[in-house]
DNA sequence: AAATAACTCAACCGCAGTAAA
DNA sequence: ATTTACTGCGGTTGAGTTATT
Protein backbone atom coordinates (compact mmCIF):
# COMPACT_ATOMS: atom_id res chain seq x y z
CA UNK A 1 0.00 0.00 0.00
CA UNK A 2 2.60 2.26 0.91
CA UNK A 3 4.53 3.94 -2.29
CA UNK A 4 7.76 4.80 -2.35
CA UNK A 5 9.16 7.35 -4.31
CA UNK A 6 10.52 6.25 -7.23
CA UNK A 7 14.36 6.70 -7.66
CA UNK A 8 14.33 7.84 -11.52
CA UNK A 9 11.72 11.04 -10.08
CA UNK A 10 15.05 12.67 -8.70
CA UNK A 11 16.08 15.56 -10.85
CA UNK A 12 13.04 15.60 -13.10
CA UNK A 13 11.53 19.33 -13.80
CA UNK A 14 9.04 20.65 -12.37
CA UNK A 15 6.66 23.84 -12.59
CA UNK A 16 4.66 25.56 -15.82
CA UNK A 17 5.01 23.23 -18.89
CA UNK A 18 6.89 25.30 -22.00
CA UNK A 19 4.84 25.39 -24.96
CA UNK A 20 7.70 22.74 -26.11
CA UNK A 21 6.89 20.22 -23.61
CA UNK A 22 3.23 20.83 -24.44
CA UNK A 23 4.06 19.96 -28.04
CA UNK A 24 5.75 16.85 -27.43
CA UNK A 25 3.29 15.43 -24.91
CA UNK A 26 0.63 16.09 -27.56
CA UNK A 27 2.56 14.73 -30.23
CA UNK A 28 2.95 11.77 -28.28
CA UNK A 29 0.18 10.80 -27.15
CA UNK A 30 -1.54 11.74 -31.15
CA UNK A 31 1.10 9.32 -32.56
CA UNK A 32 0.44 6.34 -30.28
CA UNK A 33 -3.17 6.70 -30.16
CA UNK A 34 -3.67 6.84 -26.06
CA UNK A 35 -0.94 7.85 -23.51
CA UNK A 36 -0.42 4.24 -22.42
CA UNK A 37 1.55 3.77 -19.02
CA UNK A 38 1.96 7.20 -17.82
CA UNK A 39 4.81 6.00 -16.01
CA UNK A 40 6.90 4.92 -18.94
CA UNK A 41 5.90 7.99 -21.14
CA UNK A 42 8.16 10.85 -20.42
CA UNK A 43 11.06 8.69 -21.32
CA UNK A 44 9.67 7.67 -24.73
CA UNK A 45 8.36 10.97 -25.26
CA UNK A 46 11.70 12.91 -24.25
CA UNK A 47 10.07 14.30 -21.48
CA UNK A 48 11.87 15.41 -18.27
CA UNK A 49 9.23 15.44 -16.37
CA UNK A 50 7.75 12.57 -14.10
CA UNK A 51 4.62 10.37 -15.37
CA UNK A 52 2.24 12.21 -12.88
CA UNK A 53 3.27 15.62 -14.15
CA UNK A 54 2.55 14.81 -17.69
CA UNK A 55 -0.59 12.56 -16.89
CA UNK A 56 -2.15 15.79 -14.80
CA UNK A 57 -1.59 18.26 -17.74
CA UNK A 58 -2.70 16.35 -20.27
CA UNK A 59 -5.91 15.91 -18.23
CA UNK A 60 -6.39 19.08 -17.09
CA UNK A 61 -5.17 21.24 -19.89
CA UNK A 62 -4.02 19.75 -23.25
CA UNK A 63 -6.78 17.40 -23.52
CA UNK A 64 -8.47 18.00 -27.34
CA UNK A 65 -12.09 17.88 -25.63
CA UNK A 66 -11.78 20.21 -22.61
CA UNK A 67 -14.42 23.58 -22.86
CA UNK A 68 -11.96 26.23 -21.90
CA UNK A 69 -13.64 29.40 -20.99
CA UNK A 70 -16.28 31.19 -18.56
CA UNK A 71 -18.23 28.76 -16.85
CA UNK A 72 -22.55 29.45 -17.58
CA UNK A 73 -24.85 29.79 -15.50
CA UNK A 74 -26.11 26.38 -16.19
CA UNK A 75 -22.46 25.47 -15.22
CA UNK A 76 -22.71 27.45 -12.05
CA UNK A 77 -26.50 26.03 -10.94
CA UNK A 78 -25.65 22.37 -12.19
CA UNK A 79 -22.35 22.61 -9.71
CA UNK A 80 -24.14 24.01 -6.91
CA UNK A 81 -26.64 21.36 -6.81
CA UNK A 82 -24.61 18.60 -7.06
CA UNK A 83 -21.97 19.74 -4.43
CA UNK A 84 -25.07 20.04 -2.21
CA UNK A 85 -25.90 16.13 -2.72
CA UNK A 86 -22.18 14.91 -3.28
CA UNK A 87 -20.03 17.13 -1.61
CA UNK A 88 -16.22 17.61 -2.74
CA UNK A 89 -16.60 14.65 -5.47
CA UNK A 90 -15.18 16.78 -7.43
CA UNK A 91 -14.08 13.97 -10.16
CA UNK A 92 -17.78 12.74 -9.94
CA UNK A 93 -19.32 16.25 -10.55
CA UNK A 94 -17.18 16.91 -13.37
CA UNK A 95 -18.61 13.54 -15.46
CA UNK A 96 -21.44 15.90 -15.53
CA UNK A 97 -20.17 18.35 -16.64
CA UNK A 98 -18.78 17.32 -20.25
CA UNK A 99 -15.24 19.21 -21.08
CA UNK A 100 -14.87 20.58 -17.39
CA UNK A 101 -12.08 19.14 -15.38
CA UNK A 102 -12.49 17.82 -11.81
CA UNK A 103 -9.77 20.70 -10.96
CA UNK A 104 -11.08 23.13 -13.09
CA UNK A 105 -14.49 22.64 -11.02
CA UNK A 106 -12.90 22.48 -7.76
CA UNK A 107 -10.80 26.32 -8.18
CA UNK A 108 -13.83 27.68 -9.51
CA UNK A 109 -16.03 26.17 -6.62
CA UNK A 110 -13.35 27.89 -4.11
CA UNK A 111 -13.33 31.29 -5.60
CA UNK A 112 -16.58 31.54 -7.06
CA UNK A 113 -19.63 29.90 -5.96
CA UNK A 114 -18.52 29.52 -2.24
CA UNK A 115 -18.79 33.17 -1.90
CA UNK A 116 -22.04 33.20 -3.99
CA UNK A 117 -23.66 31.14 -1.44
CA UNK A 118 -21.63 33.05 1.63
CA UNK A 119 -23.44 35.83 0.31
CA UNK A 120 -26.56 34.62 0.43
CA UNK A 121 -26.40 33.34 4.12
CA UNK A 122 -25.50 29.77 3.37
CA UNK A 123 -23.26 27.65 4.19
CA UNK A 124 -21.24 26.51 1.30
CA UNK A 125 -20.42 22.77 3.10
CA UNK A 126 -24.00 21.86 4.21
CA UNK A 127 -25.96 24.02 1.76
CA UNK A 128 -28.27 25.31 5.02
CA UNK A 129 -28.37 28.23 6.47
CA UNK A 130 -25.35 29.25 9.19
CA UNK A 131 -25.85 28.15 12.47
CA UNK A 132 -24.61 31.35 14.31
CA UNK A 133 -27.67 33.11 12.08
CA UNK A 134 -30.16 31.73 14.72
CA UNK A 135 -29.30 34.66 16.73
CA UNK A 136 -30.94 36.59 13.86
CA UNK A 137 -33.85 34.67 13.59
CA UNK A 138 -34.47 35.53 17.05
CA UNK A 139 -34.80 38.85 16.40
CA UNK A 140 -38.77 38.92 15.44
CA UNK A 141 -39.19 37.20 18.56
CA UNK A 142 -37.31 39.99 20.42
CA UNK A 143 -38.83 42.36 18.36
CA UNK A 144 -42.33 40.94 20.13
CA UNK A 145 -41.56 39.44 23.18
CA UNK A 146 -44.57 40.24 24.87
CA UNK A 147 -48.61 39.01 23.82
CA UNK A 148 -48.40 42.43 22.31
CA UNK A 149 -47.28 42.53 18.71
CA UNK A 150 -44.01 44.31 18.34
CA UNK A 151 -43.85 45.65 21.80
CA UNK A 152 -40.67 46.30 21.86
CA UNK A 153 -40.89 48.76 18.85
CA UNK A 154 -43.77 49.66 19.44
CA UNK A 155 -43.90 53.71 21.11
CA UNK A 156 -46.85 52.77 23.33
CA UNK A 157 -43.91 50.66 25.45
CA UNK A 158 -45.67 52.39 29.07
CA UNK A 159 -48.99 50.16 28.67
CA UNK A 160 -46.17 46.87 29.35
CA UNK A 161 -48.79 43.89 30.20
CA UNK A 162 -45.10 43.01 33.08
CA UNK A 163 -46.78 45.45 35.17
CA UNK A 164 -42.99 46.71 35.38
CA UNK A 165 -41.95 50.81 35.31
CA UNK A 166 -41.92 51.38 31.46
CA UNK A 167 -38.55 52.76 31.22
CA UNK A 168 -37.11 49.42 32.77
CA UNK A 169 -38.60 47.14 30.39
CA UNK A 170 -37.85 49.84 27.68
CA UNK A 171 -34.65 49.62 29.02
CA UNK A 172 -34.07 45.79 29.13
CA UNK A 173 -34.97 45.26 25.96
CA UNK A 174 -33.19 47.47 24.26
CA UNK A 175 -30.32 46.58 26.46
CA UNK A 176 -30.71 42.76 25.01
CA UNK A 177 -31.24 44.22 21.27
CA UNK A 178 -27.70 46.12 22.13
CA UNK A 179 -26.23 43.15 23.03
CA UNK A 180 -27.15 40.99 20.14
CA UNK A 181 -26.20 43.28 17.79
CA UNK A 182 -22.62 44.09 19.96
CA UNK A 183 -21.83 40.48 19.31
CA UNK A 184 -22.31 40.26 15.65
CA UNK A 185 -20.37 43.37 15.31
CA UNK A 186 -17.87 41.20 17.22
CA UNK A 187 -18.03 38.47 15.09
CA UNK A 188 -17.89 40.50 11.42
CA UNK A 189 -14.85 42.06 12.75
CA UNK A 190 -12.81 39.15 12.29
CA UNK A 191 -13.27 39.51 8.45
CA UNK A 192 -11.68 42.90 8.03
CA UNK A 193 -9.27 41.43 5.55
CA UNK A 194 -12.12 39.95 3.49
CA UNK A 195 -11.07 36.86 2.25
CA UNK A 196 -13.16 33.81 0.02
CA UNK A 197 -11.66 31.46 2.84
CA UNK A 198 -12.71 33.54 5.94
CA UNK A 199 -15.69 31.60 7.69
CA UNK A 200 -16.72 35.27 9.18
CA UNK A 201 -16.86 36.82 5.65
CA UNK A 202 -20.36 36.17 5.86
CA UNK A 203 -21.61 37.23 8.82
CA UNK A 204 -19.76 40.79 7.81
CA UNK A 205 -21.89 40.63 4.62
CA UNK A 206 -24.93 39.43 6.27
CA UNK A 207 -24.23 42.42 9.53
CA UNK A 208 -23.59 44.83 6.87
CA UNK A 209 -26.45 44.21 4.96
CA UNK A 210 -28.88 44.58 7.59
CA UNK A 211 -27.51 47.25 9.20
CA UNK A 212 -27.23 49.47 5.99
CA UNK A 213 -30.84 48.46 5.42
CA UNK A 214 -32.28 49.43 8.56
CA UNK A 215 -30.36 51.69 10.60
CA UNK A 216 -31.32 55.20 10.81
CA UNK A 217 -27.75 57.79 10.31
CA UNK A 218 -25.82 57.63 13.47
CA UNK A 219 -26.57 60.88 14.91
CA UNK A 220 -30.15 59.54 15.09
CA UNK A 221 -28.87 57.67 18.05
CA UNK A 222 -26.06 59.42 19.45
CA UNK A 223 -25.39 63.18 20.36
CA UNK A 224 -21.49 62.47 20.59
CA UNK A 225 -19.12 65.01 19.01
CA UNK A 226 -17.12 62.28 17.31
CA UNK A 227 -20.00 60.44 15.76
CA UNK A 228 -19.12 61.48 12.11
CA UNK A 229 -15.68 60.03 12.37
CA UNK A 230 -17.71 56.67 12.50
CA UNK A 231 -18.45 54.52 9.67
CA UNK A 232 -22.72 55.01 9.03
CA UNK A 233 -24.52 52.37 10.66
CA UNK A 234 -21.44 50.64 11.75
CA UNK A 235 -21.59 51.87 15.23
CA UNK A 236 -24.90 53.02 15.95
CA UNK A 237 -25.24 50.85 18.67
CA UNK A 238 -21.77 51.05 20.06
CA UNK A 239 -20.89 52.76 23.35
CA UNK A 240 -22.59 55.63 21.85
CA UNK A 241 -26.21 54.10 21.80
CA UNK A 242 -27.68 56.28 24.26
CA UNK A 243 -31.43 57.38 22.87
CA UNK A 244 -34.02 54.35 22.94
CA UNK A 245 -36.82 56.75 22.05
CA UNK A 246 -34.84 57.39 18.85
CA UNK A 247 -34.43 53.85 18.58
CA UNK A 248 -37.96 53.34 18.79
CA UNK A 249 -39.10 55.17 16.00
CA UNK A 250 -36.58 53.74 13.98
CA UNK A 251 -37.43 49.86 15.19
CA UNK A 252 -41.21 51.18 14.15
CA UNK A 253 -40.63 52.63 10.79
CA UNK A 254 -38.15 49.34 9.87
CA UNK A 255 -40.05 46.22 11.33
CA UNK A 256 -41.30 45.53 8.27
CA UNK A 257 -37.79 45.51 6.35
CA UNK A 258 -35.94 43.67 9.14
CA UNK A 259 -38.62 41.12 9.82
CA UNK A 260 -38.25 40.37 5.68
CA UNK A 261 -34.84 40.02 5.46
CA UNK A 262 -34.84 37.72 8.87
CA UNK A 263 -37.48 35.85 7.01
CA UNK A 264 -35.78 35.02 4.03
CA UNK A 265 -32.58 34.09 6.62
CA UNK A 266 -35.33 31.82 7.91
CA UNK A 267 -36.65 30.16 4.90
CA UNK A 268 -32.85 29.33 3.68
CA UNK A 269 -32.11 26.82 5.86
CA UNK A 270 -35.07 25.10 4.83
CA UNK A 271 -34.72 24.57 1.81
CA UNK A 272 -31.99 21.85 1.18
CA UNK A 273 -32.98 19.34 4.26
CA UNK A 274 -34.53 17.19 1.98
CA UNK A 275 -31.37 15.94 1.08
CA UNK A 276 -29.93 15.52 4.36
CA UNK A 277 -30.14 11.64 5.72
CA UNK A 278 -29.37 10.54 1.99
CA UNK A 279 -26.67 8.13 0.93
CA UNK A 280 -23.64 9.89 -1.77
CA UNK A 281 -25.34 6.88 -3.96
CA UNK A 282 -28.92 7.93 -3.43
CA UNK A 283 -28.17 11.43 -4.01
CA UNK A 284 -26.15 10.76 -7.21
CA UNK A 285 -29.32 9.03 -8.29
CA UNK A 286 -31.43 12.11 -8.27
CA UNK A 287 -28.93 14.01 -10.38
CA UNK A 288 -30.56 12.52 -13.28
CA UNK A 289 -34.11 13.19 -12.47
CA UNK A 290 -33.94 16.90 -11.86
CA UNK A 291 -30.91 18.67 -11.92
CA UNK A 292 -31.91 21.96 -11.08
CA UNK A 293 -34.56 21.50 -8.80
CA UNK A 294 -32.45 22.83 -5.46
CA UNK A 295 -31.59 26.24 -6.87
CA UNK A 296 -35.02 26.46 -8.58
CA UNK A 297 -36.40 25.67 -5.29
CA UNK A 298 -34.55 27.90 -3.34
CA UNK A 299 -35.61 31.36 -5.70
CA UNK A 300 -38.89 30.43 -5.65
CA UNK A 301 -39.05 29.60 -1.87
CA UNK A 302 -37.30 32.82 -0.91
CA UNK A 303 -39.24 34.83 -3.24
CA UNK A 304 -42.66 33.23 -1.70
CA UNK A 305 -41.15 34.03 1.56
CA UNK A 306 -40.44 37.64 0.89
CA UNK A 307 -43.67 38.21 -1.29
CA UNK A 308 -41.57 40.35 -3.98
CA UNK A 309 -44.55 40.80 -6.18
CA UNK A 310 -42.38 43.10 -8.84
CA UNK A 311 -40.18 39.71 -9.53
CA UNK A 312 -41.11 36.89 -11.80
CA UNK A 313 -39.23 33.74 -10.31
CA UNK A 314 -40.46 31.93 -13.47
CA UNK A 315 -38.02 33.78 -15.02
CA UNK A 316 -35.30 34.68 -12.55
CA UNK A 317 -31.35 34.04 -13.78
CA UNK A 318 -29.25 33.20 -11.08
CA UNK A 319 -27.39 36.56 -10.92
CA UNK A 320 -30.89 38.38 -10.63
CA UNK A 321 -31.83 36.26 -7.85
CA UNK A 322 -28.93 36.98 -6.22
CA UNK A 323 -29.39 41.10 -6.90
CA UNK A 324 -32.53 41.39 -5.86
CA UNK A 325 -32.99 39.00 -2.62
CA UNK A 326 -29.55 39.67 -1.24
CA UNK A 327 -29.17 43.38 -2.28
C1' DA B 1 3.09 55.73 -11.00
C1' DA B 2 4.31 52.70 -7.39
C1' DA B 3 3.25 49.73 -3.68
C1' DT B 4 0.32 46.59 -1.69
C1' DA B 5 -3.50 43.47 -1.35
C1' DA B 6 -6.50 40.27 -3.31
C1' DC B 7 -7.56 36.96 -6.61
C1' DT B 8 -6.97 33.12 -9.95
C1' DC B 9 -5.74 28.73 -11.40
C1' DA B 10 -2.06 25.53 -13.06
C1' DA B 11 0.59 22.50 -10.78
C1' DC B 12 2.11 19.98 -6.93
C1' DC B 13 1.71 16.86 -2.83
C1' DG B 14 0.29 13.05 -0.22
C1' DC B 15 -2.95 9.55 0.41
C1' DA B 16 -5.81 5.61 -0.99
C1' DG B 17 -7.24 1.86 -3.91
C1' DT B 18 -5.98 -1.64 -6.98
C1' DA B 19 -3.24 -4.61 -9.89
C1' DA B 20 0.84 -7.01 -10.62
C1' DA B 21 5.00 -9.24 -9.17
C1' DA C 1 0.66 -12.87 2.11
C1' DT C 2 3.51 -9.14 1.23
C1' DT C 3 5.65 -5.64 -1.44
C1' DT C 4 5.89 -2.57 -5.23
C1' DA C 5 4.10 0.12 -9.04
C1' DC C 6 0.60 2.71 -11.00
C1' DT C 7 -3.35 5.63 -11.20
C1' DG C 8 -6.75 8.76 -9.53
C1' DC C 9 -8.49 11.92 -6.19
C1' DG C 10 -8.91 15.94 -3.12
C1' DG C 11 -6.40 19.48 -0.63
C1' DT C 12 -3.05 22.95 -0.95
C1' DT C 13 0.44 26.06 -2.80
C1' DG C 14 2.46 29.89 -4.97
C1' DA C 15 3.57 32.47 -9.29
C1' DG C 16 1.34 35.47 -12.17
C1' DT C 17 -2.34 38.74 -12.78
C1' DT C 18 -5.59 42.19 -11.50
C1' DA C 19 -7.58 45.50 -8.36
C1' DT C 20 -7.07 48.85 -4.90
C1' DT C 21 -4.85 52.35 -2.21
Amino acid sequence: MVRSPSREETGLKKGPWTPEEDQKLIDYIQKQGSHGSWRHLPRIAGLNRCGKSCRLRWTNYLRPDIKRGKFSEEEEKLIINLHSMLGNKWSLISTKLPGRTDNEIKNYWNTHLKKKLLLMGIDPVTHRRRTDLELLANFPKLLSSSSNSCSLINPLMENSTLGLPTDTVQLARIQIMQALLQVLLKASSFSSSSSSSNPNAYSNLVLNNLLSSSLPPLQTFSDSSNSSSLPPGTSAFGESFQTPTSYQDFAAQNSENISKQLLFYSNSNNMLESSENISVDQKQDQIDLNETSATKSMSTRSLDALNLSDLDDSDLSWKDFLDQIYW
